[in-house]
DNA sequence: TATGAATGAGATTTCATTCAT
DNA sequence: CATGAATGAAATCTCATTCAT
């Protein structure tokens, strides 16, 4: 949830409540625009659909990488949040796993891979930061699974971000949006391949462990 | 379609053996750059790659979606080259399906992902064609594996294409290089979601199962 | 700050002593970053030097030109304070005439060259009378010198004032500060132009002349 | 008179005429505009004096520091043409010396100042050449004058190489037009300082010298 | 035909100035 | 009155595409 960008000592003694929320606005728009455009998505359209001046978005963020940089952060944040839901769930915890990462497509989570690269660094500590949450939570979440042997143990917590992100990242123009009907289809075939039987089940026909398996999904 | 056997129209005189090189060379080197940054690369690199000026590949293509959509065709047809190699290997079928999809990684056919979408259109005859040849191939390879009770019976054609378009996906800036290790072990993860175990072996524990699946590959 | 003393006109209530300081140290700020970086400096960083808002700068002066009309009238003013200061010297008048060149350097009076081209207009009262005492003190000085006959008669105050401010003028981007040894050799150099020998002195060889006027520096 | 700006091996075989002649019509009018409005002119205007498109400008320039490079080399160029043309010169070496600094005063050399400060380097081994090119031709006319006894041996060549662009410096706006009138004076003036009488004069009164002096210009 | 050169449209970024708190 | 925020206009630079050699 912590959205500021600036974590150092406070100048300004209030923010004015205006321009707090016109950075947020900005950060929507931008997360939306991201989405649909892809990370070289003209800074002038953000602006416009912030309902906002140009120079506006250059005076909260020096430059495309600033702006990029908080999207990311916004992004970590609502997700970290998503897999904490998950992590509160009762009941199987490979079912949980499962919640989340679906939960995180929702989040557009593969939108941020394009930003991750090139130019990218995580300097700024509040990144570093959002980043470790989520690892941690996705590790907590993934190590629960193991624990109840239903989550193979050759699987890093790398692993299963990279493709998560990978698989839900969006098609530039499109939108993404003619192929949510997909992504959770993929997402659901990739995880049938980290998942290990329940414990419970009793040895027997690989065909029925097969079909056990299909049915928690 | 034509058989080079009428000598009618004077259509196109003679294509000229450099002028045919150079359209190779262009594609060739726009399919590279593509890769390395993306489908928004400047056409006067792709020239300059070439080895060629840069009006001499507008000779040749109109705009650059003349361009990306030959680059697809290439893509296309050497990915269904390496689905018939890999259809004519002898042993298991889904290894087949296996090797097939890791040499489509070599072959990139991620980058293009953010071709396909957008205006791109399949108005062409040649691309139309070259579509349904892969995924003829790509099929004949799914039926084979589902025949030998290998493959699960609920995955299509097209899952397997877009999840294999979208975790072979290059990142731009990187020029996808530091990925390749990530991007093999991950269509592993995958097809170990699509895989049944194979019918001669035994009943036994599930652990053992996992050993084998985990050896096959 | 109000003390609600006297209700009389309200024409100007009070100037409010922090609006006159800040008037001031914006001035000061001005002047300070027009040498360091030349006309073109951006105003909110004179804002920022002077310690307040940007919008303050604009309640004390409407525009650029009125900020630099002020930052003029100060250079004007505090060299006119430099040249009486050398005119109440004793001694020699062209010792005199030379000390105020080399304090008005210090003054960075050629940081007003760019200043006074272009849209500068002297409309204002005050900036003609801080010019015509400049201009009167100068005279002064250099009266007295060809009274002495020290001076020669056929420079004029404005050749004075033109290249002292030239070549005192700061380069944009070096701050100056590495000029500093430069200027006043060259001051000197210009100066030995405008001198005549003492006429105390005997007719002797030109060399024994140069020695003596050199010592006078 | 090497206005090349690549001194490497040739790539083209002909540099085409036209472009050559836009480059040479880009720097010519990129030189009248720095002369009237100071190196931050903007390049917009400088192509439209060249009668080409702004993009025509960053074909033959990478950006604006590489066109002030060639300005730079310009009147580098032009300058030492002046200096050698005073130097062929008959007579008395320091009217030779008066010359040049007056002919240099209409190649507009005071223009380069702001120009040479900043992030100004010397990389390019052309622009080292031209300015070493000028320095020898200034040392040689100003040892001459040395070797006559009428230049101070006090005097060095950057003395008289920054004096004399300072003096001749262009005030932004005005085109310096108006200045011209007095660059030649201050020159002259400058000059004064420099000067020895000449040998063959007998010891007189000083008035007499300054006579002499004055008529020598 | 192939090429280097030219071009206009667009993107990023800066800054003087105005607005609202 | 003082301020941070907002804004539009302008400048730099890029790039797909057309032109002329």
């Amino acid at each position: 949830m912590t959205t500021a960008a600036e974590p150092e000592a406070r100048r300004s003694p209030r923010p004015r409540a205006d321009a707090l929320r016109n950075r947020e606005r900005i950060v929507a728009a931008a997360r939306e625009i991201f989405v649909e455009e892809g990370p070289e998505a003209p800074l002038d359209e953000i602006a416009r659909r912030a309902g906002i001046g140009n120079a506006t978005l250059y005076r909260h963020f020096a430059d495309r990488n600033a702006l990029v940089l908080d999207v990311v952060l916004s992004v970590l944040s609502s997700t970290a949040d998503r897999a904490e839901a998950a992590a509160a769930q009762e009941g199987d915890p490979f079912a949980a796993l499962r919640a989340f990462v679906h939960a995180a497509a929702d989040e557009r989570i593969g939108a941020l891979c394009p930003m991750l690269s090139g130019s990218f660094s995580f300097d700024r500590a509040d990144l570093r930061a959002a980043r470790a949450r989520l690892e941690g939570d996705i590790e907590g979440l993934m190590e629960r699974a193991r624990q109840a042997g239903r989550l193979r143990t050759d699987v890093a917590v790398g692993d299963l971000m990279v493709a998560l992100s990978q698989l839900t990242r969006p098609l530039p123009g499109t939108g993404c949006l003619n192929m949510d009907q997909f992504v959770h289809r993929h997402l659901q075939l990739f995880l049938d391949g980290l998942e290990l039987p329940a414990r419970s089940v009793l040895p027997g026909s690989a065909a029925t462990l097969e079909d056990l398996r299909r049915a928690t999904s």
